[in-house]
DNA sequence: TACCTGAGGGTTGCATGCAATCTGATGACT
DNA sequence: AGTCATCAGATTGCATGCAACCCTCAGGTA
């Protein structure tokens, strides 16, 4: 599967084969929010917007089936998954738990360069920060994370992240961030960033253990405040 | 996806969608060993072996791929995923790490009968020693890891931990068992159960990733065994 | 000999067609 | 009114057909 190099996201550019074009839209689509979680996925829908025909379509639908971001069902077709809270939590707690061991597995083996890539990574969200980007905030951030877990130089575990954290990006990377929130979130980078370049393993894992606590309870507002857009309290 | 409630195998019964019935099948043939890793997997070998047409052999080939077991070459099919020595050890690395996590969870979170029915599948595995019973070993062994992990209470823990497993288990549950590496297993088991009962989290992280280190080295021995049947040493 | 070329067979990628199943809406019956 | 049966339309699951592509291996050329 084709993936930008900066956010590990799916490339735009994808002129390759229909079902994994099909893929790529599709995730994209779920990711940014087009298709709502609990919605249906029609084949025909996907045929007329994508002009592909059935077959690349129902290949990719397993493809994000085994992903996890839509559920088959037999006989009935595709939904987007729709994560209850607890389900929300539980990913959030397994990412901890990737987070933290890449963090120290990071400290002994990334290069002197995969530092300095993510330090530089680091201050361009900084820039952004300063400019109240909020987009490219997001994708810096999302590199920042896939670059620390790749210098762990873990191919299963840069693999099993990926796969994880695409299922509640939907619920990171939504709505605005509020001032202190967003100021939180650079100073705990830039603790992350200095445990890294001191390589001191467990101080990382706890930074980064302590970052995604707060992750989680934005991306909890985020997801309430959705789950009431969509079911206006009586 | 159909599993056997007791090992997590696929189950041999599956009756259900063509396409799932090929995945059940072809995942089965692969962590059996019937199908070697590097060996190509032509859509019309499946065909002709499993009676199904080629629309849904391409589907189960993309769930499997998902899942790691096979690599798609564009234009050139399916092969099965061949992990390097390194990839072997990092999936263990990463194994280690959710053992760890989920003996801590589990600890916290499972039930006293989550923890007796753990209890029962090890009496069960200690009888399958005592008679030298591999298979039953085996299957067993692998049914105890899994239930500790499902008693961690965390679903995408779980769903990970079966991904991550099944692509080394052909590594882990191979060959023979030395009467003294499986004695030591036998032992390992014993100490986690113990650790469970106690609700002893950081200890029974401590028993699971030293029994995983353990796992490491015969899943090593299996590996090189292998590699040099394939390839004899010149 | 070494290298390029290009035709043949076989394989994959995708489109289309048909049967089985689901939806949901209408109408009959208690 | 409420429940159940039934039937038309729409959708999915699978089989099949065709074009594009890859690999192989003669045959020719330097």
């Amino acid at each position: 599967m084709q993936m930008d190099e900066l956010t590990g996201a799916p490339s735009v550019l994808a002129r390759g084969w229909a079902t994994d074009q099909a893929a790529d839209r599709l995730r994209e689509m779920i990711l940014d929010g087009a298709l709502v979680p609990g919605s249906r996925i029609s084949e025909r829908m996907l045929q007329e917007r994508f002009g592909f025909s059935r077959t690349p379509l129902r290949e990719a639908l397993k493809v994000l089936c085994g992903e996890g971001l839509v559920m088959i069902e037999p006989n009935r077709g595709a939904i987007v998954t729709r994560l209850s809270l607890g389900e929300l939590e539980a990913a959030f707690e397994l990412l901890a738990v990737l987070d933290g061991a890449a963090g120290e597995m990071a400290c002994r083996r990334a290069g002197d360069t995969q530092i300095e890539a993510i330090a530089a990574l680091h201050h361009d969200m900084v820039d952004c920060y300063r400019a109240r980007d909020l987009q490219g905030y997001f994708g810096l951030n999302k590199a920042i994370h896939l670059a620390l877990v790749d210098a762990a130089g873990n191919p299963s575990l840069a693999r099993i992240y990926r796969l994880e954290s695409a299922r509640v990006d939907r619920y990171r990377f939504a709505g605005n961030r509020a001032s202190a929130n967003w100021a939180r979130s650079i100073r705990q980078h830039e603790q992350i960033l200095d445990a890294l370049r001191a390589r001191q393993g467990s101080l990382l894992r706890e930074c980064l253990v302590a970052h995604r606590a707060s992750g989680l309870r934005l991306a909890r507002e985020q997801y309430e405040r959705e789950a009431r857009s969509l079911n206006p309290v009586p």
